[in-house]
DNA sequence: TAATCAATATACCCGTGAGTATAGAAAATA
DNA sequence: TATTTTCTATACTCACGGGTATATTGATTA
């Protein structure tokens, strides 16, 4: 009889999964309000009292989840980066000539950038960050950078990309596409896919007119 | 004879008209001297003491010639805005088709976002200014953003650029050559009119090879 | 039941940095 | 020469915000 109750009603008595399930996802609320202050703001003018604030707590409450206001944003890039890493997996994953696998990521790679922790991967200057986690952030982008430059140059290989300058392509589609983070409104008509078809239309097309 | 001596060697004693020269001149340096630290550590980062020692005077000094840390933000910022008018103005006296004129603006418009200046315009974001200032500079921002259409509008009317979305087209482009102001190294080996070049190029281009 | 731990709050400390009050030197003007 | 104006520094005030010391409560474990 009482092992029946278990999936009944929802008991006010947690089991240890459960609170360190609690725990996570208290973590997680901080996470989420800092990182759209953070995008709203920008780091330097939003304080942790601003955030506690709008979580209905105070401060302390804060540094129990968390470290210090760094550790706060650190978090927050790390779960955009984390994004684009399973992007680039989900790309490796995918068949297909250089251009249309380039298209697959960057069509996520646009997304992401529209996302709130996407967005604070972009929106966060080095300059902010302690050398230390600036030098790890700086090498996790890099990464991402290589890859598309690795995805362009098997497009040049195959064929299905123009024979451009590699490095030069990736700076005009990065920059092309992480551009929404700054104009881009979350609650505006267009969805951000909508909005990452268009770009990347344009980009691959070009804007000279085909023969 | 008294009246020789005003060419030969330059007296210590200055007439009204240097003084107001001098006068500019400081206040330019001053302003130089911020957008510097600005676009290196970002404005909340920068304070006025670090900008003040930096040229081997006090903050007062600083206060003496522009009125807060807003104002001088504002003058960074628009002084790169001058720059793009200008820009506009030289493009409008071009001739040549749409592309052709685009081109022509585009490759002005991508060097003045790797000079301090104009660096500053595309790193400095509207929510640190007071209100009034963040309406003046979304406003002006728009203007150039205007100008860039309607030039892809009247390549997009004579053929001289494929069936795009103005819009989007914009953006993309606005997008791709914005993002040197937060890469290109002023002392890098590449000159500024080299990437605007590079840039361009792919994205008129485009990825997909020619026919 | 006692002792411990997790979660949260109140109230504080303290550094930084924007902005100012004041004074003094040098030059310009009367 | 006396007076005013321009330029600059020293030395301050004051608010903000990161971070912490400490107390409280309720649940967990011994």
């Amino acid at each position: 009889m009482p092992k029946l109750a278990s999936a009944e009603a929802p008991s006010p008595f947690r089991t240890r999964d459960e609170r360190v399930r609690d725990r996570e996802e208290k973590r997680e609320a901080v996470l989420r309000a800092a990182v759209r202050m953070f995008n709203a703001r920008g780091y330097h003018a939003t304080s942790l009292d601003d955030v506690a604030a709008s979580l209905g707590v105070s401060k302390p409450t804060i540094y129990h989840y968390l470290g210090n206001k760094e550790q706060v944003l650190v978090e927050c890039v790390n779960r955009g980066l984390e994004m684009l890493r399973d992007a680039a997996d989900a790309t490796r994953a995918q068949p297909g000539k250089g251009l249309d696998r380039l298209r697959y990521f960057l069509l996520l790679y646009a997304q992401i950038n529209m996302d709130d922790f996407g967005r604070c991967v972009i929106r966060t200057n080095e300059e902010v960050l302690s050398m230390d986690s600036a030098t790890r952030f700086r090498a996790r982008k890099r990464e991402i950078d290589l890859f598309v430059r690795d995805l362009i140059g098997e497009g040049v290989a195959d064929g299905s990309i123009a024979p451009v300058d590699v490095r030069f392509a990736s700076f005009a589609l990065a920059g092309a596409l992480n551009w929404p983070a700054r104009w881009h409104a979350p609650d505006g008509p267009m969805t951000p896919a909508q909005v990452a078809d268009s770009l990347i239309a344009i980009l691959i097309g070009g804007l000279a007119p085909r023969a």
